[in-house]
DNA sequence: TGCAAATTTATGTACATACATTTAATGTCG
DNA sequence: CGACATTAAATGTATGTACATAAATTTGCA
């Protein structure tokens, strides 16, 4: 999930000038490409932030992850089951996560199928420090009000309405 | 820019519900998220959506905006000013197209540093196939009304608001 | 017990992306 | 004219993602 935009953060208002697209359809099909634009816009502001501590966004949230289970273990299984983006190869994420000593591997004993991942007293210090930075308030949601902030949340969620198809959500995975 | 979301789409509803995370520290961090998780399921479903037509969603939309100066070319510097995901590798993207006969690479004429790209007549058809299919419309956006959009459209150009840091916009470029 | 099915993670391939560097053509200015 | 900066595109490297498949282990059941 990498995103882009030019050397430096550009000034930003409406998506008709972000992109050189003077006019849209109509008010949806301008909010499919907002909604694509801002969400790059808001995730390069984070990686850029992160990359400053050397992490990418999906370390960075896999740690988070990792912390919120801590002390007890997670399993890549559980990984994938929390991350925002899914089916992202959490095996991988964690390989580069193991090189910085960040998280630690071990055979989960009573399953050796599954893996115990935890984060390291490094990987909780980073985390502390970057969060002490502030870097990851600045991600424009401090412009909305409140009540914009929850309205957006309702318009987002609106959107998201399931049309159809069942699928059942699958139990969440633990080792032990 | 790849997304994600298991075997088959889910049905959807709350943010809470999706990760497994049930509060958040404040609606801000809650929209950080949902906008974040609510983009990569719009994405996904695009993307399913153009599998089908063997083209990813960078590909699709290179190709659309070379549609948008058809039957003038576009350049490379120009695709990069007008995609959504900028800085991304426009020249192996075209790559891809070009191998699928979708577009023409030649060089410009007057300037031979610079590559006159062409949608080709299969492009075209290629790019009437899938909007005549009706999928783009499924983006979910229809579960909103009209103002609704609207307002979605508001609060994320405020998002973006610029609370800082000029930076000049550069002209647009073109091949002659 | 024995062996197929299911589970959990890891690996392989193709594509996309971020960023740095290279190559080629053009422009500039002494 | 010729050295040197500038511009346009392509290439290299590391990472991430989608999807398919493999490898190891455990489970279920005949």
């Amino acid at each position: 999930m990498y995103i882009n935009l030019h050397p430096i953060p550009l000034p930003h208002m409406r998506i008709e000038d972000e992109i050189k697209q003077p006019t849209f359809r109509d008010e949806y099909q301008k909010a499919v490409i907002n909604l694509t634009y801002t969400s790059g816009w808001l995730q390069l502001r984070q990686a850029t932030a992160f990359k400053s501590f050397g992490l990418t966004l999906p370390q960075f949230n896999i740690l988070r992850i990792l912390r919120g289970q801590h002390p007890r273990p997670a399993t890549v299984a559980l990984l994938i089951d929390r991350m925002l983006d899914k089916t992202s190869n959490a095996s991988r994420i964690v390989d580069r996560l193991e090189e910085k000593k960040l998280v630690t591997r071990t055979v989960c004993p009573g399953n050796r199928r599954a893996v115990d991942i935890r984060i390291t007293p490094a990987g909780l210090d980073l985390l502390k420090s970057i969060e002490d930075s502030g870097l990851m308030e600045k991600n424009g949601t401090q412009h909305l009000t409140p009540e914009e902030a929850r309205q957006l949340n309702a318009l987002l969620d609106k959107i998201r309405t399931d049309d159809d198809e069942g699928g059942a959500t699958p139990d969440l995975p633990s080792c032990e």
